[in-house]
DNA sequence: TGAACGTATGAACAAATGCTCATATATGGA
DNA sequence: TCCATATATGAGCATTTGTTCATACGTTCA
């Protein structure tokens, strides 16, 4: 009986809540492509423009450029002109967080 | 040229780690699907069988033991049998602190 | 052993995803 | 103003992904 009630608990929560886990789906995915892993972990350590970017991960600048767009309407990084290139970084530090987190998990 | 240097550096850790990016990218990748998200939180609060999951998430039988398995094969969830039930449960605990860190982002 | 229940699984299909190619836009310099 | 460089973007395409449907497997109990 009291397993039950915590079970309907949950249950509640949980279809309360179905906007908050699409939400968090939704988050997950834009690291779910290791294209955007490799972005976003060399952003961590420095501010990089696009064609930087693209040389270093052997990636297209026009694949790079479409990642980026996901990234920035995902607002996980922000953007500052300077003359012919633009230059991305990280928003904040949630995303260290985030891959961290991950990477704790894999070589547990 | 002291950020040429730093910039090289990280491309290196980048190519050289390339296989951990794909691995990384494949652990979100698991959480990147809101019934997957479901279930896991899910079973954060309460090892569960597969019915049960079934009927609290409203997800069909046959959708849920195809998610469980994806999530056994990642070794995220581990499995007992009791009768005719199957008792699903998080392997660890990194399963809470990924949804967590999630969690944390989205609410910031 | 046979029926009922709980779970797993393969095939098929629709939707989403990430890349490439071509091209557009924007900036700086001659 | 014209050209080169840097970035963005749309269309097309192949691959991946999650669901449904039908059915198989496995356990319990009469």
């Amino acid at each position: 009986m009291e397993k039950e009630n915590s079970i309907s608990r949950i249950q509640n929560a949980i279809t309360r809540n179905s906007q908050l886990f699409e939400q968090l789906a939704d988050l997950y995915k834009i690291f779910a492509d290791s294209s955007r892993v490799k972005i976003l972990c060399a952003l961590t350590q420095s501010e990089m423009c696009v064609s930087e970017i693209s040389e270093f991960l052997s990636i297209t600048q026009s694949a790079v450029s479409h990642q980026l767009r996901i990234l920035k309407t995902s607002n996980l990084v922000k953007t500052r002109r300077a003359g012919k290139s633009i230059i991305y970084s990280l928003t904040d530090d949630h995303v260290r967080t985030i891959i961290d987190c991950g990477m704790d998990h894999i070589v547990e």
